[in-house]
DNA sequence: CAGCCTTTGTTAGGAACCGTACGATCCGGT
DNA sequence: ACCGGATCGTACGGTTCCTAACAAAGGCTG
């Protein structure tokens, strides 16, 4: 699980390496810290929310907005998850032969797919959900309220950021 | 590239479908916002740096790593590219297709392997990283010093969190 | 030095993932 | 009504990525 180096000794061995280079050493650090604790997170909540559940982690994102959001139209809920539509494809037909999910009908345009949890996938998003937030809250057990609110605050900004852009 | 939703009607539906749980949405954010940071930011330099080097996101971190650590042995690359050591193999072997990365024996141990970068590599590494950095710059443009270095510094402690559990 | 346990990287199979191309459908102008 | 362009979800081909099973090599204990 745990890499051999510690994240210190990479910063030293980066230091040395590129010492001599004109960069934004702050930027950098920064960057790949969203990187790697992203990483580390969705490996976190894969080995214990998910580990047993049959669902990836891509399939329980793509739960979550559905259940969030409700029957949505699949190309916001591609977006909303982070992926593309055609892995969403993909994805709804592994969650569909589960029967967690089902695809109905748009009322006017018969190009577009809607999609819907079913009891049973509304059953498991409701049993998960709160193990999940406590992993969650696991995840970010050493920092406190305000700290937490700042870093979600700086994400957003990059987001809008990159939105915008 | 831009979901239909902007995040803060995201966070509304989420206080509407959620409100009456009792959760820890300040966890919740926290850690959905570093995932979709990371998304967002990879996507970024897919599309700007790597766009036209013929390297994949995977590819150039594992060069990456070579890159600052020099000649290292392949489950050290794995831990620190955050991928297993079945999907390195796979990476590795269209690296070395490109010339970029050849595989060496280990002095004295011969189920090792090691990976070190051909002249080839390490020229691409040294002509692509400065634009790489670039980027980085412009994706926390809109964070000050002050709070790059706290945004890396929180995400620090949960990396060191995780890596202790 | 023989037997067993551990550790190494690779292979195999399946899901996720993307860009691209496509057929189906919708819509605006005529 | 029709025709052109825009937009929809899906099929396809190729890569990435994982887990599980594996063979090869090392190391330990007797």
């Amino acid at each position: 699980m745990t890499g051999h180096h510690t994240l210190r000794q990479t910063e030293e061995a980066v230091g040395e390496r590129l010492g001599g280079l004109n960069l934004d050493f702050e930027a950098m650090w920064a960057v790949s810290n969203i990187y790697r604790a992203s990483s580390a997170i969705r490996n976190h909540l894969e080995q214990t929310v998910l580990r047993d559940t049959g669902l990836t982690w891509t399939g329980f994102v793509v739960m979550w907005v559905v259940w969030i959001w409700g029957e949505s139209e699949t190309r916001h809920v591609a977006a909303e998850a982070g992926i593309s539509k055609a892995t969403l494809t993909g994805v709804v037909r592994t969650l569909e032969s589960y029967r967690h999910l089902r695809r109905t009908q748009h009322p006017t345009d018969r190009r577009r797919v809607m999609l819907a949890l079913t009891p049973t996938g509304e059953r498991l998003m409701r049993e998960l959900f709160p193990e999940f937030n406590r992993q969650e809250a696991f995840v970010v057990k050493e920092l406190d309220g305000e700290r937490r609110r700042e870093l979600a605050a700086s994400l957003r900004a990059i987001l809008e950021h990159l939105e915008r852009s």
